[in-house]
RNA sequence: GCCCAAGUGGUGGAAUGGUAUACACAUCAGACUUAAAAUCUGCCGCCGCGAGGCUUACCGGUUCGAGUCCGGUCUUGGGCACCA
C-alpha cells in the first residue's frame, strides 16, 4: 500500500507522518500485496483445478447458484454464499476429496437486452463486460474455483444442448402451443410466467421491475410440468432440503385429492356438469352450483329469460381489471342466476346455476357444487344471494351455520343412510356409490400450472421450431431425420388465421443461433423482435433432414418446403435448468455430458443459493432433471441432494439493501480497505448462515485484528521471518494443547454443518490462548493456519511460505484430531440449592458421586442455604452440577 | 384469512434440558506515545453500598432444573391467497 506517492506535490506534514509509519517492512501485514500474489499463483499453478475422475480420490461438488452478470456488479449478498461453498470445498480438498467447485453465468435475460434498447449496443457486448467484471471481483475475494470450466448459457455451444432438451421435451409431447390468455407486461414488452407474477398491494405486478400486469391471449410455448406435479411432490421426500423450502414447492403444485361429480342438468338432456369437490361428503348439503364466467357450457345453460342479466355480468367480468378481479378488500361476492337446475345425484333435489367470478375457469372442472353450511366462500355467496344453507355435518358443540359456516370434521346429519357416520368414511362411500352409478370418481387436482415457456424477447435462446402448413407436414417421409425429435402428436396453432404445424430441427443443426437485428425493441402487439427479421424467419426447410435456407433464395428441391421460424425465445430459467451438468463436461461437443464424467461426478454433493428461488429455479430444474432421467439421459432422479440458503446480507440500517434506500456494501470497497480475507471472515462471522442478518462496517475490526493476530503469531513483523515465539524445542502448556484439538474438532464439525461463525469464534479462543503462551510450537501454529486458511486463504497461504513451506496450504492436508488431548482431568462442578447457583469448585474428573455431594454439602456457599432444612432430594450429575432441593 | 420461521445485553450473536450472555463490535478507563494511529490491559445485562435479588417478547404448564420441551398471547419477517 503505497500513500502519498503524488511527484508533483511535495509532501504535507501528515503524508510524512503516514509515510514514516506505513513503511514496509518485510513483515508488514500488507494484504493488498499479498492477496494479488497469491491470487496470481492460484491462477498460475491451476490450484483449483479439477482432478481427472481417474484420480483415485472420492469426489466433491460444491455448486454455487450461478449469478446473473448484471452491470451493477457484485452485490455483497454473492460473496456470501460463494465465500461458504468456497470453505467447505476447501475443506474437503484439504481432507483429500477432489472438489469440483465451478462458475458461470446466467447471462441472456432482459436487463442486457433493455441497455440494447437504450443504447443500440448489442447485448452480448454488454453481457461480455459484465461477465468480465464479475469475474474480476471474485477473484478478488480469492474463491478457489475452476476457471477452466466456467461456462456461460448465451454461449453457442452451452445453449445448443438448452435447445436440444427443449427438442426432447417437444418429442415427448411435453411442450405445446397455447393461446390462453397470459400474463403480459407492457413495460416489458413480453409475458411472463405465473411465478414471476407476484401479487401486491396495487395489483398483480412484475417481479422483475414491479411494472403491472395484465391478462391477454397471445400464442405461447407451454411445457407440461403438470405432468410431473406428483412425481415432484414425491421427489421432495428424499432431498436433505430446507423444510421451508420443501414447504412451498409442495404448497405451490398445490395437490388437492377428492372426487370428480357429475350433476345431470334438469331441462338440458345429454348435457351434464362436472364439478371437482374435495368434500363429496357434503354432497347432501349442495343447494347450488356455480360455473365460471369462462366456462364454455355456460350459454347452453343461460335460459332466454336470464340471458341478458347472464351477459351483462360476463361482459363486467371481462372488462374488470385484474386489479379489480383479485382486490382481497373489496372481497363482496357476485354473481348471476343462469336460469338453469342441476340435480343433485345422491338425493335427486333440483337446485339453481348460478355463475360468479369467484369461481375460476383454471382448476378443476371450472364449475363447483356449492355447499355454503361448510364451505366459507359458498357461504358468503349463500348470505348475499339468499340461497339456502343447509347444514350436513355436525359438530359436538351446537352451532348455527346460518351464522357462521362450519368447515371441521363431525358426524353426517340430514345425509339420508350416511347420517351419524364420519366425514371421511361417508367420503370413501358417497365416492364409491356415485362411481358404481357412473356419476363421479376419485379425483386429484392440482394448484400447479403449466410452465409458460415462451418469451417476446430478443436476449434469449431462440427455439429450434419451425412452422409449416398442415399439408407440408402431411409430406414428411417416413424416414426423415427431423422425426429424431418430431412428436407423436402434432403440435399446431393458428398463425394469421393459418392452421400450421411445429417441425423440429434436428441435432445437427443446433445451436440455432440468434440473427444480428436492426432493432432490440419489442413491439407494442406482444411480437419478438425476431419476428422483424424476414431472412432469418422466412426458410425454405428440407423435410428429409432438416436443413433451412433463407426464402429470398431459389426453392433448392422438391423436398424443401415453405417454413417460418418461431420467433419467441426461451426464458432466462431455460439456461439455468441444467448448468449443473454441463460443468462436468463443458467442452464437450458431442454429448451433452459424457457417461463416464457423470458417472464419477453425478449431482451436486451441496448446492447453496438464495430463498428466492424456491419455487422459480429449483423446481424447473427439478422437472427438467426429473424428465432427462424418465428418458434415461441421467441416471438419478433429482438434481440436489443438499441444499442450503444463505440469508440476506441487510444494509447497516437493517433493511434490505437497495440504491434508492443507499445503504448498499459494495464488495470492491470492503476488498481495498481490509482485504479480501477480511471481508470473506467477516461475512461467515456476522451470524448464522442461514439467517437474514444486518451489515455493520465497524465490525469488520474485529476480525482484521484477529488476521493480524493469526499473522503475528507466526512472523516477525520487522524482520519477516519466522516469529521467534515460534520454538520446536520449548514445551507449551497443556492448556494450549488442549484448546488446539479443541479448535480442530469444532472447526471441522462446524464446517460440515456450515456454521462457520461458531469456528471462527473458537479459532479467536485458540487465538487468546496462544497468545497467553510464552511460546508456540511449529506444529501448533502450522495446525492453526491449515484451519484458517479455507475462511482466510491468502493471509494463510503466506504464513505457510513464510513457515518455510514450498507448496500452496491447500494441498497441506487437514489436521489431524487427537483426542487423547481433549480429555481434562480436573472439571468445573456446579453447586446448586433448589436450581440455583451458590457455588462453582474445581473436581477431579473421576470423583465419585458421594465424594462430589460431600464436598458440596460442605461448601459454606452452600450451607449458607440448606443450613437446617430438611434435605428433599439431591441430584448428582457426575462432571456437572449437584443440586440440593430443600424443603422451605 | 391460511402455512411457516424468529424474538437473548447498547449492537452482531453463543449456549447436547444442567454456570444464560461464549466470541466479537461499540462505549468507557488505563499502559505505550510529544501527539495521533496501531498495539496491549481492564470494566462492560438490570436493581442493590453489600448480602443478595431480577433477567432470554409476554402469560401459564412439565421438571430437582427451561432460552431450550408443552399450551396460549403479542410482535416482526417470509410464503400463499376466492385453488372448491
Amino acid at each position: 500500500m503505497r500513500v502519498g506517492s503524488s511527484k508533483s506535490l511535495p509532501p504535507s506534514p501528515t503524508t510524512y507522518y503516514l509515510q514514516s509509519f506505513m513503511e514496509q517492512t518485510p513483515g508488514t501485514y500488507d494484504f493488498s500485496a499479498f492477496e494479488q500474489r497469491w491470487q496470481a499463483y492460484w491462477k498460475k499453478n491451476s490450484t483449483f483445478r479439477t482432478e481427472p475422475t481417474s484420480c483415485g480420490k472420492p469426489k466433491y461438488y460444491v455448486l454455487d447458484m450461478f449469478p446473473y452478470p448484471s452491470g451493477a456488479g457484485l452485490h455483497i449478498g454473492h460473496p456470501e454464499g460463494y465465500t461458504a461453498s468456497d470453505i467447505l470445498g476447501r475443506y474437503k480438498k484439504a481432507a483429500g476429496f477432489n472438489v469440483l467447485h465451478p462458475m458461470g453465468w446466467d447471462a441472456f435475460g432482459l436487463p442486457a437486452e433493455q441497455h440494447a434498447i437504450a443504447t443500440g449496443e448489442h447485448p452480448a457486448l454488454q453481457t461480455r463486460k459484465n461477465i468480465d467484471n464479475f469475474r474480476r471481483q471474485l477473484q478478488m475475494i480469492g474463491f478457489g474455483i475452476d476457471w477452466d470450466r466456467e461456462l456461460s448459457t448465451t454461449d453457442e455451444n452451452y445453449f445448443r444442448w438448452t435447445q436440444w432438451i427443449f427438442l426432447k421435451l417437444f418429442r415427448h409431447g411435453l411442450a405445446y402451443v397455447s393461446e390462453k390468455p397470459v400474463w403480459f407486461c407492457p413495460a416489458l414488452g413480453t409475458v411472463l410466467a405465473n411465478e414471476e407474477v407476484l401479487n401486491t398491494k396495487e395489483g398483480p405486478r412484475s417481479e422483475r421491475g414491479n411494472h403491472p400486469v395484465e391478462r391477454r391471449p397471445i400464442r405461447q410455448w407451454v411445457l407440461r410440468i403438470t405432468a410431473y406435479a406428483d412425481k415432484l411432490i414425491e421427489g421432495l421426500d428424499a432431498l436433505d432440503w430446507p423444510d421451508s423450502t420443501k414447504r412451498l414447492q409442495k404448497n405451490w403444485i398445490g395437490k388437492s385429492e377428492g372426487a370428480e361429480v357429475t350433476f345431470q342438468l334438469a331441462d338440458i338432456a345429454n348435457e351434464s356438469l362436472a364439478v371437482f369437490t374435495t368434500r363429496p361428503d357434503t354432497l347432501f348439503g349442495a343447494t347450488y352450483m356455480v360455473v365460471a364466467p369462462e366456462h364454455p357450457l355456460i350459454s347452453k345453460l343461460t335460459t332466454p329469460t336470464q340471458k341478458a342479466a347472464v351477459d351483462t355480468y360476463i361482459a363486467t367480468v371481462r372488462n374488470k381489471s385484474d386489479l379489480e378481479r383479485t382486490d382481497l378488500a373489496a372481497k363482496k361476492k357476485t354473481g348471476v342466476f343462469t336460469g338453469s337446475y342441476a340435480v343433485n345425484p345422491v338425493n335427486g333435489n333440483k337446485i339453481p346455476i348460478w355463475t360468479a367470478d369467484y369461481v375460476l375457469m383454471s382448476y378443476g372442472t371450472g364449475a363447483i357444487m356449492a355447499v355454503p353450511a361448510h364451505d366459507e366462500r359458498d357461504w358468503e355467496f349463500a348470505k348475499e344471494f339468499k340461497l339456502p344453507i343447509i347444514q350436513v355435518v355436525g359438530s359436538k358443540e351446537p352451532i348455527d351455520v346460518q351464522e357462521k359456516p362450519w368447515t371441521e370434521d363431525g358426524p353426517m346429519v340430514n345425509s339420508g343412510a350416511f347420517n351419524g357416520l364420519s366425514a371421511s368414511e361417508t367420503k370413501k362411500k358417497i365416492t364409491a356409490d356415485l362411481a358404481a352409478k357412473g356419476q363421479g370418481k376419485l379425483a386429484v387436482n392440482f394448484k400447479l400450472r403449466d410452465w409458460l415457456f415462451s418469451r417476446q424477447r430478443y436476449w434469449g435462446e431462440p427455439f429450434p421450431i419451425l412452422w409449416v402448413s398442415q399439408s407440408d407436414y402431411a409430406k414428411i417421409p417416413a424416414d426423415s431425420e427431423i422425426r429424431e425429435f418430431l412428436p407423436k402428436q402434432p403440435v399446431t396453432c393458428q398463425i394469421n388465421g393459418q392452421e400450421v404445424c411445429a417441425v423440429p430441427l434436428t441435432s445437427k443443426q443446433l445451436p440455432l443461433k440468434l440473427p444480428e437485428v436492426k432493432s432490440y425493441q419489442p413491439s407494442p402487439t406482444g411480437d419478438s423482435p425476431l419476428s422483424k427479421e424476414p431472412d432469418w424467419t422466412e426458410v425454405w426447410y428440407n423435410i428429409a433432414d432438416g436443413e433451412t435456407i433463407a426464402q429470398s433464395k431459389p426453392q433448392p428441391g422438391p423436398l424443401w418446403i415453405k417454413a417460418s421460424r418461431e420467433t419467441n425465445t426461451m426464458p432466462q430459467w431455460a439456461g439455468s435448468c441444467w448448468y449443473y451438468l454441463r460443468y462436468l463436461d463443458t467442452l464437450n461437443n458431442k454429448e451433452i455430458v459424457g457417461a463416464d464424467v457423470l458417472k464419477y461426478w453425478g449431482n451436486p454433493d451441496f448446492y447453496i443459493g438464495g430463498a428466492e428461488h424456491a419455487v422459480l429455479h429449483l423446481l424447473y430444474a427439478r422437472f427438467w432433471h426429473r424428465f432427462l432421467f424418465d428418458i434415461k439421459v441421467l441416471p438419478t432422479p433429482e438434481p440436489f441432494q443438499k441444499l442450503f440458503h444463505q440469508g440476506l446480507i441487510l444494509g447497516e440500517d437493517g433493511e434490505k439493501m437497495s440504491k434508492s434506500r443507499g445503504n448498499v456494501v459494495n464488495p470492491d470497497v470492503i476488498v481495498k480497505e481490509h482485504g479480501a480475507d477480511a471481508l470473506r471472515m467477516y461475512l461467515m462471522f456476522l451470524g448464522p448462515l442461514e439467517a437474514s442478518k444486518p451489515w455493520n462496517t465497524d465490525g469488520i475490526a474485529g476480525i482484521t485484528r484477529f488476521l493480524r493476530r493469526l499473522w503475528r503469531l507466526a512472523v516477525d513483523e520487522t524482520t519477516g521471518k519466522v516469529s521467534s515465539k515460534v520454538n520446536d524445542t520449548a514445551a507449551e502448556p497443556e492448556e494450549l494443547v488442549r484448546e488446539l484439538h479443541k479448535t480442530i474438532q469444532k472447526v471441522t464439525k462446524d464446517i460440515e454443518t456450515l456454521q462457520f461463525n461458531t469456528a471462527i469464534s473458537q479459532m479467536m479462543i485458540l487465538m487468546n490462548a496462544a497468545e497467553k503462551s510464552a511460546t508456540i510450537k511449529r506444529a501448533t501454529v502450522e495446525d492453526f493456519a491449515r484451519l484458517a486458511a479455507p475462511f482466510a486463504p491468502h493471509v494463510c497461504e503466506e504464513i505457510w511460505q513464510r513457515l518455510g513451506h514450498k507448496e500452496s496450504i491447500s494441498t497441506a492436508g487437514w489436521p489431524k484430531l487427537d483426542e487423547s488431548k481433549l480429555v481434562e482431568t480436573t472439571v468445573d462442578v456446579v453447586f446448586q440449592v433448589n436450581g440455583k447457583v451458590r457455588s462453582t469448585t474445581k473436581v477431579d474428573k473421576a470423583i465419585s458421586k458421594d465424594a462430589l455431594l460431600a464436598l458440596a454439602k460442605a461448601d459454606p456457599a452452600v450451607q449458607k442455604f440448606i443450613d437446617g432444612k430438611p434435605i428433599v432430594k439431591e441430584i448428582i450429575v457426575p462432571g456437572k452440577l449437584v443440586n440440593i432441593v430443600v424443603a422451605g
